[in-house]
RNA sequence: GCGAGGGUGGCGAAAUUGGCAGACGCGCUAGACUUAGGAUCUAGUCCCGCAAGGGGUGGGGGUUCGAGUCCCCCCUCUCGCACCA
């Protein structure tokens, strides 16, 4: 214990001192006329959901010392904050609580602020919004009726995922191994009317222009490009034998045509129920019902067996009119192309495997060079290359790219089908049934049709209801009651409300403006500062998010209100902090602060898995960030959770951690104070390298190798080697004035500055205080950061590594003119005592020199 | 099945991108100071070996004076997509 009172690191009151003095001085508040300059870094904005975790402070702290880092390097530095605070949780939560949703979120927000306050995490917090607001929803509504206005939002029939414990409806995105990403409920199939949004107009803009992004990761865009799904193919319309409707399939084969000896139609195909013959009508049927009630869990599984009815219809070949006859099956989905394929069982495994099942023929069309295949005795569709055969004229051609552009040309030239383009992406269905959302603005008039609720008239507010628990706006009479703006007579509100992606995909342009009542935004305003220099968040969003504020920046782009293609020039995707989870298997999961020895369960003393897991409230293994605040404080906190690896990598947290970066803290904070007044006086004075003693020229090096490294870690991101390197220099620091009994003041004053400077973002409490303590009276916000002199990084002497046969024998400390001197580095290695023993009586092959490096005698 | 990314001490991880593997931190061991305290300080801590020395980055091969890093094969883990015609 230390004798000084003062010089205990009392972090509670360093930080209470601290807390507010950012935002009261304005350093976060950016200037918005100021571009030159600008830099817009944003993290994805919270679901406020309770309260945050340790978990969620990794987001946080990673931008806040970033931002920091920011504003010191001169930066404006726009970094605002606000809530996704729509959605099912804040419903449910809700009616388990008996309270309102508002009430709810209000209330979680409240919370968020005040932890954000804690961690020292400071936002420019005049453009706060949230999108629960109906001053943000009201551009929501406005948004969606230009979209409608466009042809970009639009309703149609369809089949939907209903997820029955939401009562919702949910978008294909939401739907994981067929189960509600929310609430893991088994998703069914209704037919419902729903609002959709044309995202797939914009399918090949958003596939091109991830070539644009090139400060994106890798994988995110690959992702994407996944998920929209492009391939090239033709369609292709097939006469029906005794009907004059078509069929038109879409296939990426159309050089298979001649081996096309069946047709699959999806159960849900329109015309199955037409076509299909009345002897075969009742199987017919309960092949339709029975796909349809299956759940897409057992539908979706590929590994399972194939199953179809034939419909007693026949198709006929438009190449060479052949009669094939039309089934029905599940693996062919209505979601896809036309929902109807030609099935080639030669050439694919899928239809190989219903041909076999239901004694199909099979007609290769392809034939490998070597081995020939034929139809009977083939084992599996055959995939590989070959040429033509069985396909008339164009037998003997090379299978492959300029063959199939051959079939698509001769279709096209006979009207029978053409080239054509498909996307795996869909259209974004934003329809929700339920209350906490945004009311989509539209009126449905018996007489007039459906029209949007006149511009004038929004924001259409979600009614002021007492929160009667799992209710939509459908059965609440007084918000659906209307005029229609058309003809004055009574009509009906939608009552869908608005899918939560939807607030959330340009939410990062309302920031420009969030107090602007009279338009969605300042379009000069947000030209001059989108798109967002960097974008912080979790990987979960990849795809989902991402790609629908693309489309929305896009669409607006189009609708002029925008001049640029994509909203985040900058993508980093931090990793999730994991912990222990406990789960017993009568009492569920258990906290892992109630756990008994030996993991068994408090209540049955079962032994209970375990699994290491995302943090989240229902596994009950979340870390609150209460007690380390308390015990260790925010800057404690802030330091660990940098450090404890590379911030885009998944991490499991670790309580015992936490004291090293307390440690550190401490021993930083004991230096400091104790060479306060020897640094100080040494304030001004320029340090060069001829008035250096040994022990001090080592501890400059180190001091400027670390500023060297650190600039490059932190732009990239790099937080753990930026405290591991301030941590390497402070042991450096130590030996040094354990050892000299005189230190420096110029070089301390140097070394003590630098250091605080550069822990500042990752700790800003202990900066300021610190930066007080070394006698500044500003902000150390203000400081210049720190760089690297040239003649410091210059070394006296360098250890230059003696190998022979490429194994370390020796390790040479030479001066730093001989290290680059390969004639002298070659003889002081060969002169070496113990290189001679090693060498003598054998013969020198080869010498490699690399300057400042090694020197390595082949010798055999 | 297809695609992507990983595998380095007891643990979290570093490695200037082909040049002393294990920095930094946790934990552990020993010691010092102590109203033995979950404080602080000092020393040690990849493995085998008393030592000289030898081995070592999932496994096997290769390129190279030299490989955690590059190439080929295999094992394994994580993630994304998954009957997409």
């Amino acid at each position: 214990m230390s004798t000084n009172e003062q010089q205990e690191y009392d972090f509670k009151a360093i930080e209470d001192k601290w807390r507010d003095y950012w935002r009261e001085n304005g350093f976060f508040a950016a200037d918005e006329d100021n571009t030159e300059h600008k830099f817009y870094y944003l993290n994805m904005f919270p679901y406020p959901s309770g309260e945050m975790h340790v978990g969620h402070g990794r987001n946080w702290l990673i931008g806040d010392a970033y931002c920091r880092y920011l504003i010191m390097h001169g930066y404006n530095v726009l970094n605002p904050m606000g809530y996704d605070a729509f959605g099912l949780p804040a419903e449910n939560a809700a009616i388990d609580n008996k309270t309102h949703p508002k009430t709810w979120t209000e209330k979680n927000i409240e919370t968020f602020r005040r932890q954000f306050r804690q961690w020292g995490v400071v936002f420019d917090w005049d453009r706060e919004l949230a999108t629960c607001d109906p001053e943000y929803y009201r551009w929501n509504q406005w948004l969606f009726i230009q979209l409608y206005q466009r042809g970009l939002a639009y309703r149609k029939a369809a089949v939907v995922n209903w997820c029955p414990g939401c009562d919702t409806v949910l978008a294909n995105e939401q739907v994981v191994d067929g189960a509600c990403e929310r609430c893991s409920s088994e998703v069914e199939k209704r037919d419902l009317t729903q609002w959709f949004f044309k995202i797939t107009d914009y399918a090949d803009e958003l596939l091109n222009d991830l070539d644009k992004l090139e400060n994106w990761p890798d994988r995110v865009k690959l992702m994407q490009a996944n998920w929209i799904g492009r391939s090239e193919g033709a369609s292709i319309r097939f006469k029906l034998d005794g009907f004059d409707d078509e069929i038109e399939v879409f296939t990426t084969r159309p050089d298979t045509i001649f081996g096309a000896t069946f047709m699959v139609l999806a159960p849900e195909h329109p015309l199955v129920e037409k076509i299909a013959s009345a002897e075969h009508k009742e199987a017919v049927d309960a092949y339709v019902n029975q796909a349809r009630a299956e759940s897409e869990i057992k539908r979706m599984r590929a590994d399972r067996d194939k199953t179809g009815e034939f419909i007693g219809a026949y198709a006929l070949n438009p190449l060479n009119g052949r009669k094939v006859p039309i089934w029905i099956a599940d693996y062919v989905l209505m979601g896809y192309g036309t929902g109807a394929i030609m099935a080639v069982p030669g050439h694919d495994q899928r239809d190989f495997e219903f041909a076999r099942k239901f004694g199909l023929e099979v007609i290769p069309v392809i034939q490998p060079e070597n081995e020939p295949i034929n139809g009977p005795s083939m084992e599996a569709a055959y995939l590989g290359e070959g040429v033509m055969a069985n396909s008339v004229h164009f037998n003997g051609l090379p299978a492959g790219k300029a063959t199939i552009h051959k079939f698509i040309e001769h279709l096209q030239e006979k009207g029978l089908g053409e080239g054509q383009v498909n996307y795996r992406l869909r259209d974004w269905l934003i329809s929700r049934q339920r209350y906490w959302g945004t009311p989509i603005p539209m009126i449905h008039c018996e007489t007039c049709g459906v029209h949007p609720v006149p511009e004038d008239e929004l924001p259409v507010r979600l009614p002021e209801v007492e929160f009667l628990g799992k209710k939509g706006l459908a059965e609440i009479p007084e918000f659906y009651q209307a005029t229609c703006p058309k003809c004055g007579g009574g009509a009906r509100r939608d009552t869908d409300t608005m899918d939560t992606f939807v607030d959330s995909s340009w939410y990062f342009l309302r920031y420009l403006s969030s107090q602007d009542s009279n338009r969605i935004f300042d379009s000069e305003l947000v030209n001059k500062w989108l798109p967002v220099d960097q974008y912080v968040g979790g990987i979960e969003h990849a795809i989902l998010h991402l790609l629908y504020a693309r489309f929305v920046t896009k669409a607006m782009r189009d609708m002029g209100l925008l001049n640029f293609d994509e909203p985040f020039a900058r993508l980093f995707t931090q990793g999730m902090i994991t912990h222990m989870a406990y789960r017993c298997k009568t009492h569920g999961h258990i906290g892992w602060y109630a756990v008994k020895e030996g993991d068994l369960c408090p209540y049955c003393d079962q032994p209970l898995h375990k699994e290491i897991a995302k943090m989240s409230k229902s596994r009950k293994n979340v870390v609150s960030p209460d007690e380390i605040l308390n015990d260790y404080g925010a800057d404690t906190e802030r330091l660990y959770t940098l450090f404890m690896g590379p911030p885009e990598r998944e991490i499991e947290w670790n309580a015992e951690g936490v004291r090293g970066s307390y440690r550190f803290l401490k021993r930083l904070w004991t230096i400091f104070n104790e060479h306060a007044a020897v640094a100080t006086a040494g304030k001004g004075q320029t340090v060069s390298a001829g008035q250096l003693s040994a022990d001090d020229k080592k501890l400059w090096n180190k001091l400027h190798q670390t500023i060297d490294s650190i600039n490059r870690d932190f732009v990239q991101f790099k937080f753990n080697t930026v405290v591991s390197a301030l941590m390497e220099l402070t042991n450096t620091l130590t030996d040094y004035l354990g050892n000299v009994k005189k230190p420096s003041a110029a070089l301390l004053n140097q070394a003590l500055e630098s250091m605080i400077t550069m822990l500042s973002p990752i700790c800003p409490f202990i900066g300021e205080e610190l930066w007080r303590v070394l006698g500044h009276e500003t902000s150390v916000l203000k400081a210049d950061w720190p760089k690297a002199d040239p003649e410091g990084l210059k070394l006296d002497e360098v250890d230059i590594v003696v190998q022979i046969n490429g194994v370390v024998r020796e390790v040479l400390s030479v001066p730093a003119a001989m290290a680059v001197d390969r004639g002298a580095l070659e003889q002081k290695a060969l002169a070496q005592e113990g290189v001679q023993r090693r060498i003598e009586g054998k013969t020198i092959r080869k010498i490699i020199v690399v300057p400042n490096r090694l020197v390595n005698i082949v010798a055999a």
